[in-house]
RNA sequence: CGGGGCGUAGCGCAGCCUGGUAGCGCACCUGCCUUGGGCGCAGGGGGUCGUGAGUUCGAAUCUCGCCGCCCCGACCA
């Protein structure tokens, strides 16, 4: 047998990532592009169905998606104080276009809060401009030091929510309402439980008033924070004027939301289901959900298997693997590690039986069910697979989660847990929303992921750091 | 920016120390044979050895410069 171009996850996880992701047709590094990737067929198949999974619930909430300059004159981005100063060391910037230096440098955009704020300006004049929903479907650049393939690329495609309100009330249900959509998505369609939370004043959006992520665990233990969802407050409002006239007849500045995910979200699944053999995807965002591996010896058993093949597949929406000069056994191989769901073999034997080989990916469970049962037979299997592998996540998730109460027990569940070796954990602590304790937290490179809107656990208690009172235990762990 | 490693066929690498006809595996092409978990056999194509200079009769190999990439750290919604 031939080795496995897979590193095995237990022996180095970020070494196996890499190699899921290569063998999976993902993508690859982009190699000429600093920090940048390809994005290839089989990965950007699965951001389709993402996106129109994602698209599809924004457009029911009432958003429309619209379009904005890639560029974005420099002295915007100095707008808004605490924006700037979180973006600066990122951005990429044009200072010479058309063989000429320009005036003003652009940056390329890094998130579009800035211009969009220009242009809600000028749209909106009354309450009854109000509220103004958008999403815009885009990529940005950051300039990373350090970058791996989907979860931190120097460009990556995302879509951001930009949103404008008459009340403070309005806009924090809006960022709530888009914090739960993405939710869903993760559980019911990616098959990965995420916890919901507020961000700490640290780690949230520089801009915003607050941010609210879903953090996923990853098969190591480390967590990823995969989407947010902002209430800005009026600070861009006030920051690019973005004034309205009120019921009452006064002046105000509007409430605006933001949100977003990006192709990260593919990193995430791929660090959620796969396994040492390569890609597993969950029905629901794989590109085939059934590759059909036909098997002849002789050629006077080849048209018959071929048109077998080809009636089933169709019958079924599978798709027919008939390359020439392959071996059936290479064909397994190939559809295992791009995570296809069901594999189907169907050979002279099964011809002359009725039946046909149906093999799931996650358990490798194969299953000899008559011709006439397939398509039925394949539905089940994609469901319960689907349902599989959201539980096995769900316990993964569990069982990795513990309690600390002290520092010194968080210290000691995180500090030698790395992206490489894995073991991380999910640390519930009571800990305080200051400086003091990021700082603290740092010493061993974890951070509060997030506060959870629901608390599962014994309410409030004493920072473990600093002995305040807080109302719950909030999520520690190291992170992508 | 600091520390470490590496640039040789599409990919992965050997050769370099000790200078003398550019090699191996995979992939690719042709033919035959095979096909229920990575078939086999035979033949074949493909290289300015990252780049520039120097030393030498002769440089992938030695010397110096430059460029690029990867890993660790710093940085990071």
């Amino acid at each position: 047998m031939a080795e496995s171009p897979i590193t095995p996850g237990a022996k180095d996880f970020a070494a196996w990532y890499q190699d899921v992701v290569l063998q999976g047709d993902l993508a690859e590094p982009a190699e000429i592009v600093k920090g940048c990737m390809v994005i290839k067929p089989n990965g950007y198949a699965v951001w389709e169905i993402l996106q129109r999974e994602l698209d599809t619930r924004f457009k029911a909430l009432g958003h429309q998606n619209v379009y904005f300059p890639l560029l974005i004159p420099e002295s915007f981005l100095k707008k808004e104080a605490e924006h700037v100063e979180g973006f600066s060391p990122e951005l990429a910037v044009v200072t010479i276009a058309g063989g000429k230096k320009l005036e003003e440098p652009y940056v390329i955009r890094p998130t579009s809060e800035t211009i969009i704020g220009h242009f809600f300006a000028k749209w909106i004049q009354s309450w009854r401009d109000l509220p103004v929903l958008m999403n815009q479907w885009a990529n940005v650049v950051r300039w990373e030091l350090r970058t791996r393939m989907f979860l931190r690329t120097t460009e990556f495609l995302w879509q951001e929510g930009h949103t404008a309100h008459a009340t403070h009330e309005e806009a924090v249900e809006e960022t709530l309402r888009m914090l739960d959509v993405y939710a869903e998505v993760a559980e019911d369609v990616m098959a990965m439980p995420v916890i919901r939370g507020r961000k700490t004043h640290g780690e949230k959006f520089a801009g915003a008033l607050h941010s609210y992520s879903i953090e996923a665990m990853m098969r190591n233990g480390l967590a990823l924070q995969a989407g947010t969802s902002h209430d800005l407050g009026q600070n861009f409002g006030k920051a690019f004027d973005v004034k309205f006239q009120n019921k009452e007849g006064q002046m105000d500045y509007v409430w605006q939301t933001s949100w977003g995910v990006s192709t990260r979200l593919i990193g995430g699944l791929v660090m959620s289901h796969s396994d040492d053999k390569g890609l597993v995807l969950p029905p629901k965002l794989a590109p085939n959900k059934a590759v059909l591996v036909p098997i002849y010896r002789k050629d006077e058993e080849k048209g018959p298997v071929l048109e077998a093949a080809h009636r089933i597949a169709k019958e079924i929406g599978a798709k027919v693997d008939d390359r020439e000069g392959q071996s059936p056994g290479a064909k397994f191989f190939h559809w295992e590690r791009r995570g296809v769901p069901v594999v189907l073999e169907l050979g002279p034997r099964d011809l002359a039986s009725g039946n046909i080989v149906m093999k799931r990916r996650d358990t490798g469970v194969k299953e000899i069910v008559p011709q006439s049962n397939v398509a039925s037979r394949l539905a089940e299997i994609l469901d319960a697979m689907q349902k599989d592998l959201f539980n096995a996540a769900k316990d993964r998730l569990k069982a990795n989660t513990v309690l600390a109460n002290s520092i010194e027990e968080v210290e000691a569940t995180l500090s030698d847990v790395t992206a490489e070796k894995g073991g991380g954990k999910f640390v519930m602590a009571h800990i305080a929303d200051n400086a003091a304790c990021d700082a603290r937290l740092k010493e061993f490179k974890a951070t509060i992921r997030n506060i959870p809107l629901r608390d599962e656990y014994d309410g409030g208690g004493k920072c473990i750091i600093t002995g305040e009172e807080v109302d719950r235990r909030v999520v520690v762990a190291k992170s992508y």
